[in-house]
DNA sequence: CACCTTCATTGACTCAGGTCAACAGTTCAC
DNA sequence: GTGAACTGTTGACCTGAGTCAATGAAGGTG
């Protein structure tokens, strides 16, 4: 069983809101568990065994074809939720990415605490809603935006998601963030090879709209114009 | 108001185990509206004011970039919930592809009824998970499958989805169906060009996978080599 | 510190799918 | 039934991104 009370991510993850016994409850189902850079904890196909909060790390979902093409298909960050409640097989691997602590919880145990908390499943609700308008944005990148306007998208993307690159450029703060995928993985996002994603960052930062000062840390200089690029205007 | 008693998609939307009290009080709020072929009922970043269940006819789901480019990012069948509960503004275009004929809430008075009842949320969350599943899986379409592989995708997807082919094929009956979307649509849902789609349809003609005996009629001759092609084995 | 491994960059070349253009089949109006 | 307007097919050519290969830069280890 795990304490509630001094949760990092009480107030932003699914928990949030439920009554003082509710969590006391949920608390009883779940166990914190601690999850290495690198390690898978469900495979694509496999039965779905169990969910998760994520409390610290990144994670990536992802999809593969039979000959072994893979496609990320979500990056889970601290407060999300991971797994498929309702549904008894994974539809996607989920792997760490940083080393990642998380607050599990078993499918069926799950799935009995939801049904009797409708205030939890309004919750899991609005953050699929969010995650299917995601994913959906995500498919008119894959679909139809050029190699650049796909990087400009995802630094984009990754600095709003990390530390809220938006407001911190809107208050005048430099924006500087550790990107958490490596090129490989940023090519299994964005449907390209990691030649394709090098040259890309490459030129934009020739064209000066960011910096990279070493492999991991990028550092947006001309959000307007990375943002226009995103839009593919 | 509309009466729910005789809906022909009553038993597998997502009014479907409503209480009698619930369904007379929800058939109060909606009411039925008959679309065009080619109608488009929501802009893509319009405020969301209606959902509704589709009862006949075919729709689709699309996002564009700011220089015009369209993503089809969701086709909708009757039975079919559209529409964006609990949020603002909706995250993309409805267009009717077919006449449709859809029960249609203000989107206040169905967010305020789905408060009120748990098991229409829990429908909706469902739903709203499967429909998530998919678009992942097609963001590993978009992302890494070949031209032919997206072609021989979408064939099975449409068959399934109309007709349940794979029940037909399974049966032993003939495999046919009717395609409800054109070759740019075609196109706009693979994220490639109509010229590329009919050059492929050709080809699985000439490999005798399929048939097509006019524009919109398609015949999966050879289900399981065009599985196999979708799978990208 | 030197060595090794891993990750990223760059270059040369190829190719799947896009673009542009001609044409053929359907559908519909009159 | 004839012609006009779409919609789809086919061909020739082009190009953006993939592939293959060499090189370079950073960490990690003994």
């Amino acid at each position: 069983m795990t304490d509630c009370s001094h949760c990092p991510v009480g107030d932003s993850a699914i928990c949030a809101g439920l009554s003082a016994e509710a969590l006391e409850c949920l608390g009883h189902l779940g166990r914190k568990q601690k999850v290495r850079r690198g390690q898978t904890l469900v495979w694509e196909g496999d039965e779905a065994l169990v969910v998760a909060n994520v409390i610290s790390g990144i994670l990536k979902l992802s999809i593969s074809t039979a000959d072994g093409r893979e496609q990320i298909v979500g990056v889970v960050f601290p407060s999300d939720f991971i797994g498929r409640p309702f549904g008894k097989e994974s539809p996607h691997s989920v792997t760490a990415l940083t080393d990642a602590e998380l607050c599990v919880f078993t499918r069926s145990a799950f799935d009995g605490f939801a049904r009797q908390h409708p205030d939890l499943q309004n919750r899991l609700l609005m953050r699929t809603l969010t995650e299917l308008d995601r994913a959906r944005h995500w498919m008119l990148l894959l679909g139809k935006k050029t190699a650049s306007e796909r990087i400009a998208s995802l630094l984009l993307e990754v600095s709003d998601r990390m530390g809220d690159g938006a407001a911190k450029a809107a208050a005048g703060l430099p924006e500087v963030f550790e990107m958490p995928l490596d090129r490989q993985q940023m090519g299994d996002v964005l449907g390209l090879t990691i030649e394709t994603v090098s040259r890309q960052l490459t030129k934009l930062k020739g064209a000066e709209m960011i910096d990279l000062p070493n492999r991991r840390t990028v550092v947006i200089q001309d959000r307007a114009r990375l943002r226009n690029l995103a839009l593919a205007a």
